[in-house]
DNA sequence: TGTACATCAGTGAACGCGCGTTCACTGATGTAC
DNA sequence: TGTACATCAGTGAACGCGCGTTCACTGATGTAC
């Protein structure tokens, strides 16, 4: 174990896990600077080297959270792509990237909440895709497919994003529930197939 | 002007008041109850005549704050019933509830961000309905006029609330960003009608 | 391979501050007679 | 209508506390020669 060495080697990312639990165990960021250094071990000031200040490690917190998002949504979906193929009803792609969403939401409902709530400004992770990219590059290959017309490719993502922003955050916050994870995913395509067909369906309102 | 006297007669109202308006300025709830009895003119220790605690004030804000949204809902949907007619196309009643939501969450995020995160368990306030009471009898009436079928409307809640929530919450984050308010209004109208129009169109899924 | 030295990443004491809450108090209000 | 008194809703001083941040410091690391 390398507990007693001097330097901690990897402190910048301990002090943002430690914030992460944090955030967990209380549900929201009112915690102190203090607490997070001593969960690691490490004085207060140790902190100063990594971070300008205490906002500013909750900032990173929120774009570190925000870029995982991105990470799994993508490896959800390419990942369903490559092993389905075209019989999964070729929604594959997009449902895998709205149950990552979803799951992530609720497996941390606190993270999400500081991640949507200060993640969106601070864009600049760059190698992690964001989420709406993810969203944007599935619907791209429903139109390569030929599921979606392009004339109602325009828009989608708002129609796309809502539904599993809108479902993933009101699990999240209790506001609706379902006994069952797996209920979730069911809930999830079913509702994107149903916003899908209802997008095809009346595209004169799409553009309106 | 009834400002000197000593008795206020309606602090209780004047603190939840200016709590509000510190989480409007401050996108949050770190200010304290120092600041909120200083704003109001009275002493700190007098907040504790009508709430036992900070927290206290707090989650009796967020239950105002959803009981509000509630209300503008109920209002401006039964306004739209009464109005229009049928001519609207039957969809104006859910159509302008989902547009109060939307415009009440962008007017203040963050008071709505505080009203999601903690209003949840706070249902008591009883004498103004609840946003997904004001979506479950809107959706009633669409089955009423036979634009809902009834195989349908079991589990509709979950597509429209998720919707609505979804635009909402992402305007109000500033992760989707609309020119205009009218635009919103626009938008909400085009995902119910998309929304409500899949749900329909695919009746298998909708109990899967 | 060994030594000198700059740089890096920690320590720990100290700072001033504003916080939530308590307490004994007091001024205003309203009710009984 | 007037007075006595209980109750209500304020005051203001005080408490102990933990906070974010700073500073001069020191131990460990890595590079040049």
């Amino acid at each position: 174990m390398a507990r007693k060495r001097y330097h901690h080697g990897g402190l910048r990312e301990a002090l943002l896990d430690a914030a992460e639990a944090l955030v967990r165990e209380r549900g929201n960021t009112s915690w102190s600077l203090r607490e997070v250094s001593a969960r690691v071990g490490v004085s207060p000031s140790a902190a100063y080297h990594h971070f300008t200040s205490r906002d500013a490690l909750v900032h990173a917190l929120a774009e570190r959270a925000l870029a995982q998002l991105g990470t799994r949504m993508s490896t959800m979906s390419t990942a369903a792509a490559e092993t389905a193929g075209p019989e999964a009803g070729a929604l594959g792609g997009i449902v895998a990237a709205g149950c990552a969403y979803v799951r992530w939401v609720m497996e941390a409902p606190a993270v999400a909440r500081l991640a949507f709530g200060l993640g969106a400004r601070n864009h600049d992770v760059a190698f992690s895709p964001h989420p709406q990219d993810v969203i944007e590059a599935e619907l791209d290959r429903l139109v390569d497919a030929d599921i979606l017309s392009t004339a109602v490719r325009d828009g989608a993502e708002f129609a796309v994003w809502a539904v599993i922003h809108g479902l993933g955050t009101l699990l999240a916050d209790e506001l609706l529930s379902l006994d069952d994870p797996v209920a979730a995913d069911l809930q999830i395509e079913r509702l994107l197939r149903a916003i899908l067909s209802g997008i095809t369906r009346d595209p004169s309102l799409s553009r309106k």
